[in-house]
DNA sequence: TGTTAGTTAGTGAGTAATCACTAACTTTGC
DNA sequence: GCAAAGTTAGTGATTACTCACTAACTAACA
């Protein structure tokens, strides 16, 4: 478990992350963010990429968490789906500083281990939403004509573009809205 | 026009940032990649913002290029879009240096006026799309119940997320092969 | 044609600032 | 009284960038 201390510090990256990328993840100003000098930073993790594998840790937890709660209810396939992505736009709305890091897997590119850690985490979710298209077909309320795996690609691609351009436009549309129109535009294509 | 010397800089960018993320792209690593010293870097760049900046130029260019020969040849707008995939494949896997700066916007993100410059980029791409879809639904080969904006999203997405999962793999499945399965699909989909 | 002046592209040495990180000491709270 | 969490003051390495200087080439002109 996290110490409250060590909460914070995941949080303020992923706030530095949002202002100004990557670089802008120093243990300086994490410091300065959280209000204590750099070496107290280092009471509390190791060094600086047990943070970054903390960053991808609490990704890890909270998206576990979501699919969890979606995966369990009575609804089908098709609705699991709808209301996975509805609650992503949510999520995303009330913490923005979150899309900088989810969608940005350039982060953790330059050291092989966390690049392994993300390519696993995207496998995992891509193997979950899988199973839910899978679902779906197998009640006959999604097309079978086009493989589940590319079904999953196509909805985690454009939510994932949708999103991109949230972000590069400084928030200024509102993602909810937008994200239920564009998944409306979805299930028109994918309905049989 | 760019010097031989800066079209060397920017190729060796493409390389650094391929190898390591945007944190490899130095003066130093630069000089080195390319024989000189880091002084004489600056006899062709003012600073390194302008040496990103000649990046996402030459990007540009090179998109322009392709999408000028594709836009002005008899094809219809299905055939077209297909082309302009179907290229953008053979273009990433003869170049995989290319996709670790194409589709990874956060590299830019630290400053204001790159990241203006990578939406704007984002946004003339996503308008000729849009207009090869309206020349597709207005002859009546693509379906016209959902918004061209909305196709154009659902393909650009896929295609990124698709290239990314390569990118992650490390190159290590057929990009080409798997990028025509995937666009089948979409053919599939999105077909009246 | 030979000299002069100017340009281009390079060099080694060095700048201040910043990076992740540490040793040694002090404060805080059970 | 002791461990956890904080501090100040540093470390060497690296960052983008600048300094004075030079070799090689070109243009101008008596």
């Amino acid at each position: 478990m996290l110490s409250e201390r060590q909460k914070e510090i995941i949080n303020a990256s992923f706030e530095l992350i949002s202002e100004g990328g990557i670089q802008a993840l120093t243990i300086k100003n994490l410091s300065k963010k959280i209000g204590i000098s750099e070496p107290a930073i280092y009471r509390h993790y190791e060094n600086k990429m047990q943070i970054l594998c903390g960053i991808l840790e609490s990704f890890k937890i909270q998206t576990a968490n979501l699919l969890g709660k979606i995966l369990n209810n009575d609804d089908n396939g098709f609705v699991k789906i709808e209301e996975l992505f509805t609650r992503l736009f949510q999520i995303f709305n009330e913490n923005p500083s979150i899309v900088a890091v989810i969608f940005s897997e350039e982060i953790f590119m330059n050291e092989e281990i966390l690049k392994n850690k993300v390519a696993g985490l995207m496998k995992e979710n891509d193997n979950l939403l899988q199973k839910l298209i899978i679902q779906a077909q197998e009640v006959n309320i999604m097309r079978s004509d086009i493989p589940a795996s590319h079904i999953s690609t196509l909805l985690m691609g454009t939510v994932r573009l949708l999103v991109k351009r949230w972000q590069l436009s400084n928030y200024n549309f509102n993602i909810v809205e937008e994200g239920m129109n564009q998944l409306n535009s979805l299930k028109t294509i994918l309905k049989v």
